[in-house]
DNA sequence: AATGAATGAGGGTTCATTCAT
DNA sequence: CATGAATGAACCCTCATTCAT
């Protein structure tokens, strides 16, 4: 690939991700409807036909953005190790809890985006964000069902609770958004951890 | 009163409620902003400029829908007696759980509005929507730190656990609306009660 | 019906007739396409909003334009009678070409619209109106025909006779039209019936 | 002029050419309105800028298309001789025609937007093309007033019978160019003559 | 000469709200 | 009280044209 070639794929890869970034506040901060293109492109600070070259529709930047977003999870959800030598599965699994609230509270607008967005926006968006949280809850189920087996959890109804924890999880995320300034992740991991793990009472 | 004023203001309460029923349909199916003045009015059978002899807004039904719903949840909302003679906070809480979970599940639009309108409608009726879980989850870090000072609670950070508690409930109400039909919900109320209280771990 | 209904419709149908009319303007002067809703609303000197309440798209009206010709049109086509004791088949083909000429140069706009408009609207339009001239061409077709086998016409090919008369007419139209003051439409109808039974050669 | 100017003042002959025929094409598919400049360029793979290094506007584009039929119809319109020692003017008449239609017939696109552009696209095309009918008409009124006089023609309305002559011929045009497959160019000459020159009434 | 990313005016359409009847 | 015709701001999107490279 010619050298020019390469600048321009990455100055257009820049400007795709200086609208997906604008995009990304204006959602958060509207909603899908509440957001309008003029308020995408003012604050990307393009004219309104250059959003069109970059994205089909506004319903094609949500998705982006949501896709983006959902990328950044899955990289950060793994499956918990219970071979011989592998980590305690509780430190693991703080690992990874920790891992995905600093990347999800880090950027509040996406976590903004994706607490608020069972708001059926148009239809396919919102099918594949439904079905992300449906892959979620499958693997948390999953991993219930291996933890019962291996002794390790007490019996329960994996789907249930994985929709259960799959919210608890939510609740806190939304709790430290909502907060101007939420208390250091590892505190906030540790209390989940904890409250997932042995509830709340007293022993 | 005169008599025919009763008539005349029970009427009008009838007519607010036929509206009020419609509304909280079509919010369900379409969310705030997919909601339409004219799909309420269409459902309501009523015309165009009855709806506004009603309700001043789009926004001030959909502040009327959600008050509605507060309000009867927070007639299901109860403070746990801990004097003497008093039931077991686990049974007082299994019930009140249990009537929560009846209140908003046999109501399935309720339901959907309540769980779906994190995402800012419109300014007031998502502030309105916030002070009301807000309102919840105070209530439910009061109850936790009663918990923790008389011992029947490990110590915990009050706000954030009350937070997570309020989106476990959540997603469990979403995983139950979500099926077409969900579990008996006593069932439920237990997985949840347990969950909450002692966690996965197996002992 | 009830007084106050009847007046309700005729009301209705003279808000349309006013739209109708506004858009034909507009079409003939602008073709379908170079046609802009403002420019129609604002010869009906209506509100946007109000357009749509009794059209539902810019291809409707234009339909709604073409078919009111098309009515008129049709309402002037009559088969030539050749049974015992009807008129020379010359006078009646005089009153009707006589009849249709001035309806059509009478309303200039809609003379525009309809010669204009091969000009491919927007599919349904076009196809409609395609469909119009498909159908008079076979009428004359059929006409042809029967001439012939009667003796009164020479032997010719029908289809494609028909196409030239009708471009004729066209043509003659086009002339009318053109100018700001036409002809009387007698002496127009009858050197357009010389011309197409006898041609323009000397005996 | 040095030979690289020539090969290169050739080149851009042939781009414009080729931009030429592309526009032609999208013009007749898709009418004035309805074509765009991605279509063009498309069709003729050049890049945007490209297409303004030879043509001004999209208006100019279509200019230059009707200006190359007309052209080219132009360069077959020639007086009928009357001279001594002229062929007949039937058989002039039936030379010129069939080369008119030839010329048209076989290039679809060119007879598509010539027939379909009364359309007003954009005033100054539109008027271009106008202006080529009025001319076509001034021929043919003239060779009517010069057949009369000499007493081969009957006497008639020279305008309005050159407006008829004309639609007459755009009606056959439109008749073969709307068929997959038109009959052979010599049966409809025929026809049109005979047509135009004895009409359609037996002797 | 050739490119194609960027522009922004303008298009058709929707819908919450008002007001004369 | 009830009605529904009328309103017009705001929306998303297209596309002819420009200009830096």
């Amino acid at each position: 690939m010619p050298v020019e070639d390469v600048r321009a794929a990455s100055q257009r890869a820049a400007r795709r991700s200086q609208i997906l970034e604008a995009a990304k506040h204006v959602f958060s901060e509207a909603g899908y409807h509440g957001a309008s293109i003029h308020a995408i492109i003012e604050r990307a600070e393009i004219a309104r036909g250059t959003f069109y070259l970059y994205f089909e529709s506004k319903e094609a930047v949500f998705g982006a953005v949501l896709d983006e977003a959902m990328t950044g999870l899955r990289r950060r959800i793994v499956r918990i190790e219970t071979g011989l030598g592998a980590r305690s599965p509780k430190d693991q699994l703080t690992d990874m809890v920790s891992s995905l609230l600093e990347f999800v509270v880090a950027d509040r607008p996406l976590a903004t985006v994706l607490l608020s967005s069972s708001s059926t926006p148009d239809a396919e968006a919102a099918a594949r964000l439904a079905a992300f949280y449906t892959e979620v809850r499958s693997v948390i189920a999953l991993s219930l069902e291996t933890g019962v087996q291996i002794g390790l959890l007490r019996r329960c109804d994996p789907e249930l609770t994985a929709a259960a924890l799959l919210g608890l999880v939510r609740g806190i995320v939304e709790h430290c958004v909502s907060r101007g300034e939420s208390p250091p992740i590892e505190d906030v991991t540790r209390e989940l951890i904890d409250l997932a793990l042995v509830g709340v009472l007293a022993r």
